[in-house]
DNA sequence: TCCTAAGCGAGACGGTACGTCTTGTCTTCCA
DNA sequence: TGGAAGACAAGACGTACCGTCTCGCTTAGGA
């Protein structure tokens, strides 16, 4: 039932590769054949597990997004944790390859979204706890900015290759939002 | 010597068709041939007058960019109006489409990025005098951070069709951003 | 030693498919996988018995062409009895099927040949004797003539569903066949 | 309106490195990059003027083959003249190549199949005159008869790099023929 | 009765060719 | 002379088959 091991193996050479071809020339320049060359397959084989280089792409990013969100979703679960920040920042280095590509912008526009829409909805369901006095637009408002200000953040600083600590992102992120948002939002319970 | 009338109108037809194009179906989808069959031109002409689809976006976008570029330029010389924030909304609403091709990410990455590092040098060039005790490291953060939110914020706006006028994001985006830069970089001057 | 019992039947299963596949739609539309199927046979199985598509042709013709050169050559033997032609067209009618292949000429052309070169000799070695007054070169040209003939015949008495006894076939390839030689070659001994 | 004169040209290149490359190795051993390659054209070429490598084979042979239908065709006008025979061993000999490819029967099967029934129609209009007292079948088996055996020694011929004229292979095989006939058919008018 | 070897189904895989699509260049001919 | 039409080379695409292979399962026949 489990997939064949060779299966397995095929298929983390052929994203592994893509991944590095990615970084390398980003991924509108990446033909199937640089990907399968490199994963030393035949170029049919990529087609006989993924519909074509966007599916792969996809595949080789999921695994890695539902952890995130697993992430976010186990934070979420329980309150009294509010490390969000420090969670992507420290996820974020751990995968760095991955967020670079992820991020990049190159092929991945729609899973970039995605990321920004769940993160969005996290925040939004901590802001209205914290600020009930605040209307429905601003909360909006304030979940949209923050979760693209962080994704933003991280892009610039995997960019830079990390010249602080996932902490001190966190820290500094954290200054400046929750000031902000206390200007726009008013002042917390 | 001056562009024929002839050829500024072929161009302009070729511009129209491109964006108009890139809205409906995303700017990788978009054909050379399907431009030039709604700009009712032979394909040849298009290489004519651009390299390529890219060149002719860059061009498209070019003179709207320039026109930004220009007002932000003046804002800086004359240190005295903050406005920025104001200023780019504003921008943005009258030229809406092009900014949603700009900010949709699809085949103008790089013209995103440009535009943002304008912005973020235009933020870095206030933030320096306004914060005097801040380190360098906090300021170039705090730059990126702002540049990028703002960009995002008037992506969502547009997308969003514009559901605050630009006078309101402008005052929701300072509340955010200025009380933050506070809490990053200490107390204003 | 013997070939196991349930290699004879599965390769009777694979000559079975072949034959009637290629009767259905042509030798060359016929794909390995279509065989298999039909045969209820794994597609890797075919290669275990056989080079290839071809081979197993080759193989599903071989015996009834053996048994028909054998045929020949005892009638060779036997230099009293000249019935060759109506054993051809006897055999070609016991075995249809096969010589609608065979003659199909797709995918067979070389066994065709090899056929019509067996027949060729056979009528050289009888109409040397019978025109000891001819030439070399038309005793040649008789024997390819004959032979080739005898096979276009066949083919358009099966292709036509053999709307005459194969004993009619033969009295009236005779009357063409032996006065024509007459006129070539001169008259008999 | 008339087909430009570079597409007529890279035509012919395409038919002539065709038909070469047939008779080096067989139809079926021919790859289109082969042909194209040859022919000094882009792959794709081959697609803009012709379905596939089949078509283009069609359309080599088809002018050829229209002028033999053309000759057969002011042959029977003419009643008087009946050097069918002579007409196409030597219009065999004028396009050699190109019979050899026709009769190789690589591909071109039901080319040749056309063409034999196209003679064998002419046949039987020359035989139902000439032989007023054969029954149907009898006029039908003569026809396929003779079509095929012409066929079958101009294949002869040609394969053997024409040991005989024209003249003397039309003479041998009237001999043969009309002899054959009057055995099969009764005596003539 | 077990066990061992062969036949076999399933299907991954490398490879080759296919026919299609799009791009950018070039040539010819027209207004 | 600018542009339309469209041939063309180049090269990537996704698909179809091929012949090879490895993996387990099954099924006799001999120990």
């Amino acid at each position: 039932m489990a997939e064949d091991r060779r299966v397995r193996r095929t298929k983390k050479q052929l994203s592994d590769a893509l991944m590095a071809l990615v970084l390398e020339k980003g991924y509108d320049a990446v033909r199937v054949q640089d990907i399968t060359d490199r994963a030393d397959v035949g170029r049919a084989t990529l087609y006989l597990h993924y519909k074509d280089k966007a599916d792969l792409l996809l595949n080789s990013l999921q695994e890695t997004i539902e952890e995130l969100f697993a992430l976010i979703r186990e934070n979420l679960t329980d309150p009294t944790r509010e490390e969000l920040f420090q969670i992507a920042f420290t996820h974020a280095a751990e995968n760095a390859d991955l967020y670079r590509v992820l991020l990049s912008g190159q092929g991945t526009v729609a899973h970039r979204r995605e990321v920004q829409a769940m993160i969005g909805g996290h925040a939004r369901s901590i802001l209205i706890p914290t600020f009930p006095a605040a209307d429905k637009a601003g909360i909006e408002v304030a979940s949209v900015y923050i979760s693209g200000a962080l994704l933003m953040m991280i892009e610039w600083w995997l960019v830079q290759e990390m010249p602080f600590t996932a902490q001190e992102m966190a820290v500094m992120f954290r200054k400046m939002v929750l000031n902000g948002l206390v200007g726009l939002l008013g002042q917390r319970e």
